[in-house]
RNA sequence: GCCCAGGUAGCUCAGUGGUAGAGCGCGUCCUUGGUAAGGACGAGGUCGCGGGUUCAAGCCCCGCCCUGGGCUCCA
């Protein structure tokens, strides 16, 4: 047997027989380092792939080592996490039958098919026998077995299911199998080197799911769970979903009082409380005063249409089970909007536009109604009524660019406003092997595709091309915001429109004096008010900087000998137009205080005798405490700055 | 729509077949207190809705509505 050539990553080369397995090479490095290695690399000839650790290397190859740090080290330490969890679901429950086990973004699930659906208890079983299990050091072995051999094992085994999948997803000649302990799994594989290095782990769910995600197929149930090295990285993730769930918008919501939802009116229908309102109303105001200032026109259009005019839109044909039944009346058959589109392609149409009119940019805070099934909706982030802040530019082919970037300016430009340091930017093309799935000239889109890639590059905005991700009627860009907590969201979206001005047949008359079909671009920035104010409520966990805050600050007098004093301090500023309680509750200042501090109120005034006499307040922030007293016109002042400049900090 | 878990006072939740509970909130009174809960008393319920079983149902059974976690869907 001859030697190979193996470069590790530091560029280090070193000469080893045929033969050698990864695992060989670790024993080289620092035990530190080596222990925390799960899987590697390297090419065995179908070019770079990660590998077992004991798969042989039979020639020339650069060899990398992961650890979890790496999110593929990381995936494959998850997807090994899953087979101990089919493991230990194979000792206790061995008349299941196992369906697919992947690792996730956040962790890692199993299918089975079984009668009996999985209990919290089965859950706390499953884990104590998986920790035994993982004691076991069990190893994750890799084997080949014919085709014939692996389906009369499965079928022996009882598992149709994974005939299935090996029937259908194997070459017909040799399977893979990976082992762990007593449970065989048909597997891509790679795999950690045994079961030792999950050393904290977590089932956290199960769930129904379909066997390959077919509505028609039997459910399957799935367990989902996480796992990570070491007890601290665990702590660590289930710490982050205790702080997403203190953010969640339906709690804080409901404490703060700003929404609801009321199974009396139905669901997916949001109520807007007084403090909700007012931030709605914030937010509608800055967004109105941009447009206008950004060149759009603000329209209003009907709550009902026609249903003719969404058979002309093709809504009927590719949207009726997002829309709400039509009204008859005796002659005619109206029907709740589910977009604004048609009404702003009616307005353009009223008239015959000139190409010295365009860009025309019509903007709506339009209300749209939507049929979604009962299981998707979600507080405020899934609804079946939501106003969008929706706009359409109508423009000619040399415009294009130019208004992309626009659109795509004004976006940044309301992250930044609202506080959101952080953004993705996707762009979504066509699939060109799908060319008759699209609606639209093939030279449409390219033109539209390159318009987006050179706007995004002009602006020297960096994005990641989703091939084959554009909807059938043009390319789009999708600004994801990430929250406070690393979250992303996805809520503007900038689209081009084949479809509907060919639909509506839309022209312009150009400088040649012939009529032209203009482009049409379709956007929306918050996406919808509803879904937007819910991220912003998780975005600061409810802590509103001072600009939107529902109450900007609330006076508190110490006893009610100050009432009077307090009376005037929250009258004047009332009057210079802040958002100010007065708390005249007979209550000590302790309990004021707390109160105002859970209602995150930014700004607590103490007002008693010495205040009084001074004419000052002693101001409370809700996230720097006490800063003690200072003039009422100072602090004024101080709430006027912050006001104007929309300060994020407070 | 499907699977699972829920729905009890304004809110959070306890209550395994025998007279509906707690804390917070709310009201009244006492207290007038200096930076995260002062005290007493009181009001407050169609136990999601409809049917069934039972001498008796918040509790058991069936159907529906709604909420949550997923799946599916997402022009």
């Amino acid at each position: 047997m001859g030697n190979i050539n193996i470069t590790l990553k530091d560029g280090k080369a070193v000469q080893v027989p045929q033969g050698t397995k990864p695992a060989d090479l670790l024993k080289k490095l620092p035990q530190k380092i080596a222990k925390r290695i799960v899987v590697a690399r390297a090419d065995l000839g179908k070019g770079e792939t990660l590998v077992d650790l004991d798969r042989p290397l039979e020639r020339d190859t650069r060899v990398e080592f992961l650890t979890t740090d790496d999110p593929d080290g990381l995936f494959v330490f998850r997807h090994s996490s899953a087979h101990l969890l089919a493991a230990a679901v194979l000792e206790l429950y061995p008349e299941v039958q196992f369906g697919v086990g992947p690792p996730t973004d956040q962790g890692f699930f199993y299918e089975f098919l079984r009668e009996k659906p999985f209990t919290p208890e089965d859950l706390e079983k499953i884990e104590k026998k998986m920790a035994e299990l993982r004691n076991q050091n069990l190893p994750n072995q890799r084997k080949l077995v014919p085709f014939d051999q692996a389906m009369k094992l499965y079928q022996e085994q009882k598992q149709p299911l994974k005939c299935e999948l090996v029937r259908d997803l194997s070459d017909g000649k040799m399977v893979q199998f990976y082992t762990t302990g007593k449970f065989i799994d048909f597997c891509l594989g790679p795999h950690i080197p045994s079961t030792k290095f999950i050393k904290a782990f977590k089932l956290l769910s199960v769930a129904g799911a379909y066997w390959k995600g077919e509505e028609s197929n039997p459910q399957m149930q799935r367990i989902y769970g996480t796992s990570f090295p070491s007890q601290a990285e665990l702590d660590d993730h289930l710490h982050k979903l205790e702080e997403a769930k203190r953010r969640d918008h339906r709690k804080l919501g409901k404490e703060l009082n700003l929404f609801s939802i009321q199974e009396e009116a139905g669901a997916g229908l949001i109520f807007w409380h007084p403090k909700g309102g007012i931030i709605r109303h914030l937010m509608e105001n800055w967004l109105r005063e941009e447009l206008l200032r950004r060149g759009y026109d603000l329209v209003y259009t009907p709550h009902v249409l026609r249903q003719d005019l969404w058979k002309t839109s093709g809504h009927l044909d590719y949207y009726r089970e997002n829309m709400f039944p039509a009204m008859e009346d005796e002659h005619v058959a109206y029907q709740l909007k589910p977009m604004n589109c048609p009404g702003h392609i009616l307005i353009y149409k009223s008239s015959l536009r000139s190409y010295r009119e365009l860009p025309i940019r019509l903007a709506e805070l339009g209300t749209v109604y939507r049929w979604e099934r009962t299981g998707v909706l979600h507080g405020l982030l899934r609804v079946r009524g939501f106003t969008q802040d929706d706009a359409h530019v109508f423009c000619t082919p040399d415009q294009i660019e130019a208004e992309i970037e626009a659109c795509v300016d004004f976006a940044l430009a309301l992250l930044k406003t609202f506080g959101f340091q952080d953004y993705e930017v996707e762009l979504s093309v066509r699939d060109p092997n799908r060319a008759a799935d699209y609606a639209g000239k093939v030279e449409d889109w390219e033109q539209a595709e390159g318009a987006l890639v050179n706007s995004l590059t002009r602006m020297n905005i960096p994005f990641k091309r989703m091939e084959g991700e554009a909807v059938f009627y043009g390319p789009k860009i999708d600004i994801k915001l990430i929250d406070a907590i690393g979250r992303p969201w996805q809520l503007s979206t900038v689209q081009f429109d084949f479809n509907l001005p060919e639909r509506f047949k839309l022209e312009y008359v150009a400088a040649d004096g012939a009529r032209h079909r203009p482009l049409m671009v379709h956007r929306a920035l918050f996406g919808s008010v509803e879904r937007f104010f819910g991220v912003l409520i998780e975005h600061y966990a409810g802590a509103f900087p001072v600009w939107l805050a529902p109450v900007q600050a609330i006076v508190l007098p110490i006893s009610e000998k100050v009432l009077d004093y307090g009376e005037k301090v929250a009258g004047q500023l009332k009057q210079a137009g802040f958002r100010v309680q007065l708390d005249d509750r007979n209550e000590k200042l302790q309990a004021k205080i707390r109160d105002a501090q859970l209602q995150k109120i930014p700004f607590m005034l103490v007002c008693g005798k010495k205040e009084e006499e001074a004419g000052t307040v002693s101001v409370r922030s809700r996230s720097k405490g006490d800063l003690g007293p200072r003039p009422l016109a100072d602090f004024q002042a101080e709430l006027q700055r912050l006001v104007e400049t929309k300060a994020t900090q407070a």
